[in-house]
Order: structure tokens, then C-alpha cells, then sequence
DNA sequence: TTTAGCACTCGAAAAGTCAGAGTGCTAAAG
DNA sequence: CTTTAGCACTCTGACTTTTCGAGTGCTAAA
């Protein structure tokens, strides 16, 4: 079914119109925003037509229109401008990123800290589950009683525990245990590590203590805690802002769901580096997001590690300039973190993948 | 000035009842809860004298009481009854805590989770600035372009970081770097950490390619971040199903105060460890909390560091319970992690500190 | 000092009113 | 066949009015 170039030009306008003022729009202010030379009357039919085409809905008969996720669909899929961010806000993005390559975690939470702050909606942030492995184990011995575990993982990141013990030990057999770990440990996953490894390291190193199991009981905790990410809400408050969530109620069901970090492991499925994906309200699998829009960016974390950032609004979501901002922090992130030669982050220009079922 | 018993009893009765009900409550509701044997009318006459006294107002002529803050104070340091958990309510609490003393940073989120989730108020949680220094310092060599730094805080946190240079060193290099962190970065405050001390360690190691530098810079930021500690908040969400929020301005103000952790620093100086402390409405210094209380418990978490959990809710909040609560809660917590031998968690006995101007 | 009785007050909710923005339809004009 | 002006109609949101009832303070009697 093709549509004129007039409808996608009224659409627009009742897109962008709507997106701006959250409300109804009608043919007079059309006529004026798309700067059209046709009377109100010709927008009104046009109007009608795109109604019963299921782009638009009148929330009653006699008052403006507003688009639906169809609408907006093909306002994201052809009809949007590429929005370019200004200089200003790059170079706060910029700033705020590149200051604090610190450390992982810190890093991922800040990215959906800035991500809110620039778009004004509530972020989520999270790395999502390429399964880690050991790929170097060390053991800092400081007393007899006490020994730190340090395990850096094959996505660069480093993981320790500091472990007090009630009966002491010598420090060479903390060169026993890194010999042995280093041996039977790195490279397998979590799964791999069964009760039968434990018992031949212990054997292996003369292991009378328990120590192997301590060791072993937190290789395991890591790689799991790894394996299931960390996801990060951030700017929930955002929300309240929003004539859509005037109502409590409503505000409450989605802030409750997105505080759920566990909610949220499907996103990363969902998207590939260097595209963006938005999804329109019902296109959204989960009930609670069925009125309210999330566009996601994912970017590569360092080897094999995906990152995914993103945003959650109403369907009427200013889609172009979150797109583009999005696009923007996971460009960086990507240069900041992916060894592997991402391009940079380009300025802009950006690829919008969705679902294409445009009716 | 005394009151009377029946005044005290007329109070509580209408603290309570308000705090169930959120609505003003009148004479009649307050014979039949508070179980007197006196008519409605001399109830009135009571409660025309709490007003004049300032423990009660009306929100307007000819409608039921209402507590001030000062009737709450009165409430709480008096009349409160020391509410008990019940043993479901504990084992909840054990039962997620004990499982995952695995981290401490998720520890304290995690104990966030679970005050918000037992009170179903917003949460926040956080340790305290005591300013810590290096214990120890170690570097793990990895390659020739790289080493993890591993720095062991006098709190007993384990902070690390991976370091890719763009040059490469030698092996021998690290154990050199270690000697000499180890002597004169140990024991050091952050304001300790000067270029003078930098150029002279990178002489000693015949360092002359910044290496020294880049592990300072690390160190002073590790510092740097321990003391102005993490504070987390959780379950803001909870906040909407309170009809005080129900208008979304409110609630997003309130949010939005919570959700800037650097407002939450100073509230660590109000606690000791071992008591509850409660500040109701205007007793708050910042503007944004004037008409909520704010219920905060301490605990020990580990040589000389102070963890702090809190609960922020309207003023008409469940002291009695959510005190009870969070005491439970501080005190698991001071078991857990404070090695220094705090008494086991009282069930339910607690000791409510809170500002003492009566009048 | 307590209590019953009563007039009074005030707010919340329900009902009613009104203006205006926007529509669809029809019929004329291009 | 498309566009446009005109017009009657619809519906909402804002505003006002009405009503109802819970709760009060006061007075006078117990």
C-alpha cells in the first residue's frame, strides 16, 4: 500500500507535532507546521484517510489526531530527520565518559547516567552475557591467616576477594594453589567446574584445608555473577516529568518493572553492535511496556563483551534525538572499551533497525 | 508542660490510625481505637487541647486531627510501642543477606534492596567516608604491555585495575614499582600523595616512562572514591503507591533529591553505630525533605568503616515498624561484616536516638 | 468534669454549564 | 476528480453550583 508524499508529509507534521506538545493535533496547525498550500479542509480528508489506514487515531470523534505505534513506525522507519547532536552536547558526553575509564561497572553506570541526562528519560545500562572465562588467576598472600584472589577474566575485567581464614597457612602453598589454578582453571566456564576438579587440585597441591573449595567457591560466584550482568536504571525520576505518567498509577506499574533488573535481561538479544533498535509501544513483548517505547544501542565492551544502553519513554518519544544520542554514547563506549577497532563514533550518522512489519 | 495519660493515649491513637489511614481522624474513630470510656465530646475537648499544644493541627476547620511533627516526636520517643519482627520477617532478611556476603559494594546494594523491600519505602544505603589508606600493594604482571594493580585498603576492600600500556616493560620493573609503593604509599591519606612523592619514587625505580604516575593516578583515585563512598538508592517506585505522592510534582522532587547521591553524604554524621535515628519533617536540614521523615540505622562494616542504611517516607511513616526493622537489618549487617565483635542482632531490641527538642 | 444535643463549617464529590477546538459532510468551484 | 468554503454537530476540559456528610465547637444539663 503506498502512500502519497502529501500523507507522509501531514504524518510527519502529526508526528513531530504530537511529540512536542503531547496533544491532539488538528488540521489548522498541520496546515501551518508542514507548510502545506492546501486548506484545512484537504488536511482533513487526508487525515481521515491515514485514520482509516491505521497510521492515526482520534481518542474521540472531534478532537485531533495522534499517531499510533503504526504511525510512528513508518515516522521512525522513513520519515524521520537524522538529527545531529550539537557540539555542546557531544563534548559533554565526551567528557563525562572519557574522564572515568576507571573501571567497568563504574563506567557502564555512568554511561546510563549520561544517557539519561541527555535524553531526559530513564536509562537502563547493562553488559550483557558473553560467557566469561578465567584467563589468569593470582593469589597475593599478606598473612598467615589472610590471601587475596585475583582473577582477571577474558573480558579484561578484574575480579578479587580478600578471604580471612581461621587456621593459617604458609605462603608457598599460595604458589602451589596459583600453579594448580592456572592449570586446571582458566579457559573453562563455570559449568566446567565440578566437585571432581576441586578434589584433584586439592590433591594436587596437598590440600588438606579446604582452601581449594574456598578458591573454587568463588571462581564459580564470579563467572556466574558475570554471566548474568549487571543491569543499571537510572533517571526514573524522569518519568514523572511526562504528562503520560501524570497518573501514578501508571507511573508506578512501569518504575516498578524497570526496578527489576531481571526484567531486563531480554534486551540484549535484541540488538546488534554498531545499529539501533527502537521499539514501538505493543511491539514491546512485555505487557508493561506495551504503551511506552524503548530504544536500545548496544556497543562492544572489550573482547567478545556486549554492552547495551538504552532508554524507555512514552510512544511519544523525541525517537531522532534519542536515536542519535544513544548512537553517539554507544559509538564511544565501543572506542573507549572495544580493543578490537571499531570505527569512531560518526557524528550522526546512525542506523536504525526495527521491526519492519509496516502493515 | 505535662500531659496528661489520657492525652498521651488520645495521641498515640491518632498518630496510629493516621498512619494507617492517611486521613484526619476524628473523635469518634479514636474512642472506639483507643478504647476509652468517655463520650466523643470530652474527646474533642482533649483534642482541642493537643491542638493549642501544638502536637496535633487540622487541616482545616471542621475536619479530623492530624500529628505535627512535634506530636510524632512525642510519639516516637514515648509512646511508641517497640514493634517486634516477625520470624518470617527475619528469615526473609537472613536469609538474603548471609547468602551473598560474596562483595561488599553488593552487599550494601543489596541491603538496600531488602530495608526497601521490608518497608516498602525508597531505600538508600551506603558506607561512610572514614578516610582509608593502603594497607598493601601488590602488581600482578601480565605481559609485556601489561599488569593489574591490586590495592588492598585498610577497610578490607580489594580495589584493582588492568593497565594496557602502549610501551612495554619488564617483569623485574614491577617487583621494584611494588617496593616502592609498598614503603612510601601505604598508610597515606589521598592529600598525602603528592608530585614530589611521585618524582622521587619514579627516581628510586628508574622509572622514565610515566609508569609511576599511572599508578598514583590510580591510587589517589581509589582513595578518592572510598572516601566519598557509594551511596545507592532503591525502590523509589515505592514512593507513588503513597497518596502524600500522588501528586507527580511531589514525588519528583522528592525523587529527584534522592536520586543525586552527593545529597545523601552528609548523613552518615548523624548516626552512631548500634542506634536508630529518626528525623521527622522539619527536623530535616534540606528543604527537599521538610515534610518527610527520613529513618536511618548504622552499623559496623569492617575495620573503621560505618555503614549506614536509611528508609525515606512521608512523615506519616510506620516508625515503629520500619525502626524495628532496619535495626534488624544494621545489626545482621554489623554481624556479618564487622569483624570486631558486635553483639548479636537484638530481636527487636533497639535504641531509638532521635532530636530531643521537645518544646 | 463529663456528656448529649445542635447548629455550623468546610471539603470532596456529583451534577450541571459553557466555550471552543475540531470534526464530517455537503455543495460549489477549479 | 480534487479542492475548498461553509455549517451543523460533537466532545472535552474548565469552571461553577449543588449536595452530602463527617466532624467540629458550643451550650446547657447531668
Amino acid at each position: 500500500m503506498q502512500i502519497s508524499d502529501r500523507k507522509k508529509k501531514i504524518l510527519r507534521a502529526v508526528v513531530e507535532e504530537y511529540i512536542e506538545t503531547a496533544e491532539p493535533v488538528g488540521s489548522k496547525t498541520i496546515q501551518y507546521k508542514a507548510g502545506l498550500d492546501c486548506s484545512p479542509a484537504t488536511i482533513r480528508n487526508e487525515l481521515a484517510d491515514l485514520c482509516s489506514k491505521g497510521y492515526l487515531e482520534q481518542p474521540h470523534t472531534s478532537a485531533g489526531r495522534v499517531p499510533t505505534a503504526k504511525g510512528y513506525r513508518l515516522y521512525v522507519n522513513e520519515l524521520m530527520h537524522q538529527q545531529k547532536l550539537s557540539i555542546e552536547e557531544t563534548e559533554t558526553i565526551n567528557a563525562s565518559l572519557s574522564a572515568k575509564a576507571e573501571e567497568l561497572d563504574q563506567l557502564i553506570s555512568d554511561a546510563g547516567h549520561m544517557a539519561s541526562l541527555v535524553t531526559n528519560y530513564p536509562a537502563v545500562s547493562m553488559t550483557s552475557q558473553t560467557p566469561a572465562t578465567i584467563k589468569r588467576f593470582d593469589l597475593i598472600y599478606i598473612d598467615p591467616n589472610t590471601f587475596i584472589i585475583v582473577l582477571l577474566l577474558t573480558n579484561d575485567t578484574v575480579k578479587n576477594k580478600l578471604v580471612h581464614l581461621p587456621f593459617s597457612f604458609e605462603e608457598s602453598m599460595m604458589t602451589r594453589l596459583s600453579a594448580v589454578f592456572n592449570a586446571s582453571f582458566t579457559g573453562i566456564t563455570e559449568d566446567k567446574i565440578t566437585q571432581i576438579l576441586i578434589s584433584s587440585s586439592e590433591r594436587a597441591v596437598g590440600d588438606t584445608m579446604g582452601l581449594c573449595s574456598v578458591i573454587a567457591g568463588f571462581v564459580i560466584e564470579t563467572l556466574s555473577t558475570v554471566k548474568s550482568g549487571g543491569a543499571v536504571v537510572t533517571g526514573e525520576a524522569n518519568l514523572l516529568k511526562l504528562p503520560e505518567f501524570k497518573d501514578p498509577e501508571k507511573a508506578h506499574r512501569l518504575m516498578n518493572y524497570l526496578s527489576d533488573t531481571s526484567n531486563l535481561s531480554i534486551l540484549p538479544s535484541l540488538t546488534q553492535e554498531g545499529d539501533v533498535k527502537v521499539l514501538i509501544g505493543p511491539e514491546n513483548v512485555a505487557e508493561e511496556l506495551k504503551d511506552s517505547s524503548v530504544v536500545l544501542a548496544s556497543y562492544n565492551a572489550g573482547d567478545n563483551m556486549k554492552g547495551l544502553i538504552g532508554v524507555v519513554g512514552p510512544t511519544r518519544m523525541d525517537y531522532s534525538s534519542v536515536a542519535a544520542k544513544l548512537s553517539y554514547i554507544a559509538a564511544s563506549l565501543s572506542k573507549l572499551l572495544g580493543g578490537g577497532g571499531t570505527p569512531p563514533p560518526g557524528f550522526g550518522k546512525l542506523m536504525i533497525k526495527g521491526d519492519d512489519s509496516d502493515g
